[in-house]
RNA sequence: GACUUGGUAGCUCAGCCGGUAGAGCAACUGACUCUUAAUCAGUGGGUCGAGAGUUCGAUCCUCUCCCAGGUCACCA
């Protein structure tokens, strides 16, 4: 945090004060009754102007037109905004001008919370606003918002736009950008349709560890932490996956959970280290039949954020109505690069990498080499939605093996718009394959992959006393959400994108400089002046400082107590 | 991680060949009883991301570092 204080931020602590000296609170502890937002009031004003007779409605000024004794502003709620009129006279019917012409005009600000109790009315030029009748302070804001100002027409000017600010400082972005907020409102629509579907088929929502002492479920790199009562590792889930597989194992038909995962890996505009996945096992279900469940699942989704199946993204309008088109993996190679590498070995797949100039590693088998051509080759041709089924069985260990095409896995991954955003197997239930293939995974780390799967002999116990038949998906809610908000980086639809911290200023705390005895209320003025550390100001010039000290008094106005030279003298020894 | 662009007033941005900075909005003082990017007159506000170097002198040139955006790589 920055110490010293702008000067608008020390006008606004002297209005603070100054109101105080009024009698007037300005963080009131009683509640509030609203009765009207802005939203309704412009919406339904005209339709049924009796209702609006006497209402009352709270929020933030945004922006101030004072006329003389007159003046217009316009009030945020958390629906939008609102223009309300003050007349002096109306607000302050006695001789005492004081709310109007102190309180009003002087003391507040932009930013500050305020209630208002009035009639709405038309303006001459025809906008609907409120006359006040009564004007409460709510809450001070004590630092300037950025004042972004709108045309009419839509032109925004002075708009706030750094994305650093309006990621560190999302409440400032969501207040002076409240368009904004629609992204969130529809990230909840889609996460609360994609519950009520799943209710509404009779599966349930469970929990399951987000504290692992195996990070199992997914291929990718874990955050470690440690639990200091039992001494042991932990690990942040990087996948839920054989939690609620253990579930099925105890007898539920369709379980779910909407959880964050963790995986400390790079960070980009589809990668946060924390996201939101789903993921789903209906017991009794293959992944034929997952296929169909996910097109309704996201026609719903998209109706209950658009209306309409069909949703605009980028330059594209994506139809989420099924059914998707189908294609396997080996095909979809075929047809994108016209190489067929079904039957190939390992060697053959590196040549061909190396005629498409993709880059591979020695530690990647056979599995992993198909996935590179595929992302390479395949993958930003998916625009509509499009499965990509029947996965190499290396790539994929917890599928159930193919019904019909050997070396082949149930598999399939939806892809939208160029991007993965499901994935989905006919799970595997064979304890005997499943740990087979899990040892093969150990043998990949052993080459080097460092995202190779561990084995979980808990999860492997589970399965021998038997999981029924069971199809599983996994979505990334996340990248839905960009979907259907037609947003292209992974920050606009988190409230709170990982950020590297704030750098903070060198400066010693306000303690250090009130143990050599400065008053608390000097030290943002020694901050000021320059002094961010004790050995800064000790290096001063003693009579310098206490000079100093009554000049930056007198220029920001401070209402405190000058120290007497001796005291200030003593500070240097 | 690599490359690249940026970091100047509360916000959005200018700043020429190196001579320690400007505008609009916001703020402050004043005027104004239907304004709406309100208007009019006046005023203040800046360790020019941090540190080092070159120089008589650095916001500007060089180097290192920090933070962010973009592209790529890695990664679901």
């Amino acid at each position: 945090m920055s110490i010293a204080l702008s000067e608008q931020e020390i006008i606004r602590r002297e209005s603070l004060q100054q109101l105080r000296a009024l009698g007037i609170n300005p963080y009131p502890a009683e509640a509030y009754d609203v009765t009207a937002w802005a939203q309704d009031i412009t919406d339904n004003f005209e339709a049924n102007p009796d209702n609006y007779k006497q209402i009352t409605i709270a929020g933030r000024i945004m922006t101030r037109r004072i006329m003389g004794s007159a003046s217009f502003a316009e009030i945020q709620d958390s629906t939008g905004r609102v223009q309300i009129y003050l007349k002096r006279d109306d607000i302050c019917p006695t001789e005492d001008k004081t709310l109007y012409n102190t309180v009003f005009k002087k003391l507040l600000d932009i930013g500050d919370y305020v209630g208002v109790k009035g009639y709405v009315f038309l303006t001459q030029t025809g906008e609907i606003s409120i006359h006040v009748q009564e004007l409460d302070v709510l809450s001070k804001s004590l630092k300037p918002l950025p004042v972004v100002k709108r045309e009419d027409d839509g032109t925004i000017h002075d708009g706030f736009t750094d994305p650093e600010m309006r990621y560190r400082q999302r409440y400032v972005d969501l207040t002076v950008n409240p368009e904004f907020k629609n992204i969130f409102i529809n990230r909840s629509k889609v996460i609360s349709a994609m519950r009520n579907y799943f209710n509404t088929q009779g599966w349930m929502e469970v929990e399951t560890p987000i504290l692992q002492p195996v990070h199992g479920g997914a291929a990718a790199r874990p955050f470690a932490t440690h639990h200091n009562t039992l001494d042991m590792q932990l690990f942040l889930r990087i996948a839920n996956e054989l939690y609620l597989k253990r579930l099925i194992v105890a007898g539920f038909d369709g379980v779910y959970e909407f959880g964050k995962m963790f995986r400390n890996e790079g960070m980009d505009r589809t990668h946060n280290p924390e996201f939101t996945a789903m993921e789903i096992y209906v017991a009794y279900k293959d992944y034929i039949w997952m296929m169909g469940m996910v097109e309704e699942c996201l026609e719903t989704v998209a109706k209950a954020v658009h209306g309409v199946p069909v949703v605009q993204v980028g330059p594209h309008e994506i139809n989420f109505a099924g059914p998707y088109e189908k294609l396997s993996m080996y095909d979809s190679i075929l047809k994108y690069t016209g190489i067929d590498v079904s039957a190939m070995d390992e060697a053959s797949l590196r040549t061909v990498c190396a005629d498409l100039a993709i880059e591979v590693d020695p530690s990647m088998g056979k599995g992993k080499l198909i996935d590179e051509i595929f992302s390479a080759k395949v993958e930003a041709n998916l625009i509509q939605p499009t499965y990509i089924t029947d996965y190499p069985i290396e790539m994929t260990p917890l599928a159930k093996k193919h019904r019909t095409k050997d070396g082949l896995v149930e598999r399939f991954e939806l892809f939208v718009n160029g991007k993965e955003i499901a994935n989905a197997y006919s799970e595997l239930n064979d304890p005997i394959d499943q740990r087979e293939r899990l040892e093969e995974q150990l043998i990949l780390a052993g080459r080097g992959d460092d995202e190779a799967m561990a084995m979980d002999d808990d999860f492997l116990r589970a399965l021998e006393y038997g999981m029924p038949p069971t199809s599983g998906l996994g979505i990334g809610i996340d990248r839905l959400v960009m979907l259907m908000t037609n947003q292209s980086t992974i920050q606009e639809v988190l409230f709170f994108p990982q950020m590297r911290p704030e750098k903070k200023a060198k400066v010693a705390t306000a303690d250090d400089f009130i143990n050599i005895g400065v008053p608390a209320e000097w030290v943002p003025v020694l901050n000021k002046m320059g002094f961010n550390t004790v050995e800064e100001l000790k290096a001063g010039n003693p009579n310098k400082v206490f000079n100093d000290l009554g000049g930056m008094r007198k220029k920001l106005k401070l209402d405190i107590t000058m120290p007497v030279k001796e005291t200030v003298i003593a500070w240097f020894e």
